[in-house]
DNA sequence: CTTTTATAGTTTCATATGTAACTATTTGCA
DNA sequence: TGCAAATAGTTACATATGAAACTATAAAAG
């Protein structure tokens, strides 16, 4: 009586989107990960308060669809670091107003074009339209 | 002098995928994580030798792209509480050969469906045509 | 007001993970 | 043969991670 129905993993989505976007990941990541000493986390971060200044620990976890915890460990290493600055938002005590120092905007500044580069040599595998195509597709799926 | 240019996040691919597999491949952990008291990469582990019995664990970590080390540990355990079984193989006994059992089997017929049924809530938000695209475009991309 | 409830963030603890070093076995080749 | 190099897998260590409990502050309810 055997009678089990295997995933078919090389068609199973969320398997193809963890693995690619693990070797993506880790790609960009050999690049930073010992210049820097930057942890993927930290990196994230990082590239985030680029985009989105002032922003709050919860803010990030938001953009960056990180755990908190995992956040305010990344945050407390960078502030360490002196590559994050941290204050306190007026009118709410619980709140901190994270910014990039300029020692951070100076990493930011090399890593990001490398994370540009990474996701170029991937993206050239498509044309343009199909690009467009696929970033519509993910858009339509993005839980957000 | 303030020339940043930060990366547009919501249009980053790396940053994109990342996001879309975490939330996809988290939502399917939960239902089996405490249930059956399986890691997620316990449970990868199972639905590649429910796929490819007989594999060697170094089979496992190039169907899924996981660590060896990893797959180590998470055969350990599965052989340790009677979901895999390891025997070694005729003519090289450095290479072991892993099966379910059927203790194994009994759990991957519950979780299948539920990582099945997970897919299909993503995949839903697609019609029949943009999935054949975004299958056609993951092809395109993947390393392998 | 002042008490309850919610929110921001941190700490603790147990577990997971990656790198490098290690053992055992096999293969290649002098 | 027999010894160097390669391969399968494990172990050890340091670090990362996640869940739950905790602190501090703010908002809501009575």
């Amino acid at each position: 009586m055997d009678h089990h129905e295997p995933l078919q993993l090389e068609r199973f989505l969320p398997y193809r989107l963890s693995i690619l976007s693990n070797t993506v990941s880790h790609a960009i990541a050999r690049e930073y990960q010992q210049r820097f000493a930057l942890s993927v986390t930290e990196w994230r971060v990082m590239a985030i308060l680029a985009r989105f200044p002032d922003s709050s620990a919860r803010e990030v976890t938001e953009h960056g669809a990180l755990d908190k915890v995992a956040v305010s460990r990344a945050v407390a290493r960078l502030v360490a670091s002196g590559r994050v600055s941290r204050a306190t938002h007026d009118g709410d005590r619980r709140r901190s107003v994270l910014n990039l120092t300029p020692a951070g905007w100076e990493i930011h500044d090399v890593v990001a074009p490398l994370a540009r580069q990474h996701e170029r040599d991937v993206i050239d595998k498509l044309s343009a339209d199909e690009l467009k195509t696929l970033v519509a597709l993910l858009d339509k799926l993005s839980p957000v």
